[in-house]
DNA sequence: CATGAATGAGTCTTCATTCAT
DNA sequence: GATGAATGAAGACTCATTCAT
């Protein structure tokens, strides 16, 4: 059956060019997680994929290339979920946000890892990557504060601070799973997390009442 | 005295030693935080602390042994802090040791930010520096929430899960001034984001009675 | 059959590889026996072999495993003769297998030399490769003289000190060659010197009778 | 007394430097002997001398000068053994003149190695100390063997490998101990070696009148 | 003279990329 | 397209020598 790889249609050679760069992509998050772009050699991401060393190269300009096609393939869904997002209206609109991000972030845990490593280093991945969907989460977040604060819900905070907060809970919650020293968390798990999540962010910990 | 042999008292010539060490970590740090550790070469290390590459190699063993310097200084003031902190009583209590701990951070920002890139990738890193420091806030942490619940003053939350977001609150509050984002907030401002930052852990969002 | 994968069979790489192999050990032996190893450096051995220094450690894991190698690929012949060497019988037995023994040093001089030259600096080299062996002839010598006595052919001597000279002898023999003082023997004039040597071993300076 | 070094008179500071000299060298001799010329460094030299790295430059202009030094030295007795050897008419006097080489050789056996270990490697040291000397042992005891041929003592042999043989049997009874495999002989023990090697050169292995 | 820190050329080794098969 | 050997620039580290103190 076509052994000698005989011409294919366009859209076939196509679909099969992307399905390996997909398999490339996947392999080389995995020991790009593990071991950091810079200690992860071309050799080890060519056994990951199973492939020769020099194969890589008929599907990427590069190693670094294969970096930024990992990031831009985690970057689908999240785009996607801050398409869909709107501003939460209730707890309960906000509770399902955090847990599909969760779901998100846990569900490709080694291009989330890949990329929480590079971020440090590497000025692009940090540009292109995350600073521009931070804005957009951001006002997604200054907008529900705002909102609130208007509606007389929320009281009064600094929009700016509060903003980050929200997020560095959401990346208190991620770290010790993307670091491994937490055990990937259920669905179940994920929606527990969630909610207590939104509910000391909306309640504090304080008792209600107490002043 | 000693006019045959040495030409430097033994005290003199360790403090020598000494501070060209601090030099060398000092401005080792200032580039590990700019491009990690693994993109850095020992010429660029050299370059950075004005001296030959070979001299490196008189005062440490070895590149790693620099990066572990780093840390182990970056470690004293951070030990002193949680030495010295008590579980906190009161709200007050609460935002001065934030706010020590962001002075901190803020004050060795390039020795932070080494820490925050070398966490991802490097187990032994992660492991020495960083988890049994958490080990130690959060069973700070963990006791202040559970004696609030106990007083009555706290809700029943999941004290884990809180831990946590007190943490990636603070990680939060450093993420962009150590990413360069934000520029390096004064004393006063480090105080407001503290009081910020507790506020909200405490009140959360929410208009009191509202419940 | 494997039109897909690999271009050549695997038995072709293997052989292929193991040629490349055996190209860099004798121009690694060639350039170590002028130099010694230690006074080698890679890029001389690249040279020498005519490729890059890359290209070594694709055979190699390093300088000193192509030491080994070399000094494994001299003991080859010299083990099938101390394999097939019995204790000789016959003055020319003795003849034979120091003929055989100078045939093989001569005919593969680098390999000699380089061993010659490291067995005084490297106890690893002088343990594994060497003393073993001399354990091995020591033996045969041993028993050759001590059925010497025996039959009442050989006077009583000390066994040590005269293995130990019947090997010097030899070592007389091998040294100005191996050192480039005096040319390589033709087969004619080697069985000429193992010639002499056993006779004087055997009936020593004096005229017969001279007592 | 005298601690600040005042001037002295020429012959004293003649004196000490020439001393200090002596330490170096013996120290180097060991550390040499032990590791080879390449694989030591200038550092181990100082420390084994007891000095600075730096002071081993007043005194020598660098460390192949202390390697040319050591062997200068060393064949100082030698040299001295060479011009009081006359050509041995009995065996007693071959006898002796052997126990006094091995007396020699042993007595600084450092030296001896550090010798034998680059003779293999550096042509400078080949010629200088060896051959030259070479030439006189062997005219030395070509003269010996010829004479005995002449008086009809000797049957006429090979001189060249003669001469050969009665090297390297000298050279097999040093070498174990040089290479530390056999401990350093007492001088009862080096006369007996002596006696026994030169027995054998004599006699052969063959009992007299045994054809 | 003694010291030992500084130097930087030189070493061994790695690895991203290329290219002949 | 797939392969993997070849490449050589670059990196971490060593060490003989110099020189200010």
């Amino acid at each position: 059956m076509n052994s000698k790889r005989g011409p294919l249609f366009p859209s076939q050679r196509q679909r099969r060019i992307e399905r390996r760069r997909r398999e490339i992509i996947a392999a080389a998050a995995q020991i790009f997680a593990q071991k950091g772009y810079a200690n992860t050699t071309t050799k080890e991401l060519a056994d990951a994929a199973d492939m020769a060393e020099g194969t890589l190269y008929n599907y990427f300009d590069g190693k670094r290339e294969i970096l930024l096609a990992i990031l831009n393939e985690m970057c689908v869904p999240i785009d996607a979920l801050l398409q869909n997002a709107q501003v939460p209206k209730t707890p309960e609109d906000f509770v399902r946000i955090v847990e599909n991000g969760l779901g998100i972030f846990v569900a490709q845990l080694d291009f989330t890892r890949t990329l929480l490593t590079e971020i440090w280093v590497d000025d692009v991945v940090l540009n292109d990557f995350v600073i521009q969907r931070l804005q957009h989460i951001g006002e997604t977040v200054r907008d529900f504060i705002a909102r609130g604060i208007e509606g007389g819900n929320f009281r009064p905070l600094d929009i700016e601070t509060t903003t980050l907060m929200v997020l560095g809970t959401f990346l208190a919650l991620i770290f010790p799973i993307v670091r491994g020293i937490k055990p990937i968390p259920t669905a179940e798990e994920r929606h527990k997390m969630a909610q207590e999540a939104v509910d000391l962010l909306l309640n504090g910990l304080r008792v209600r009442g107490n002043g």
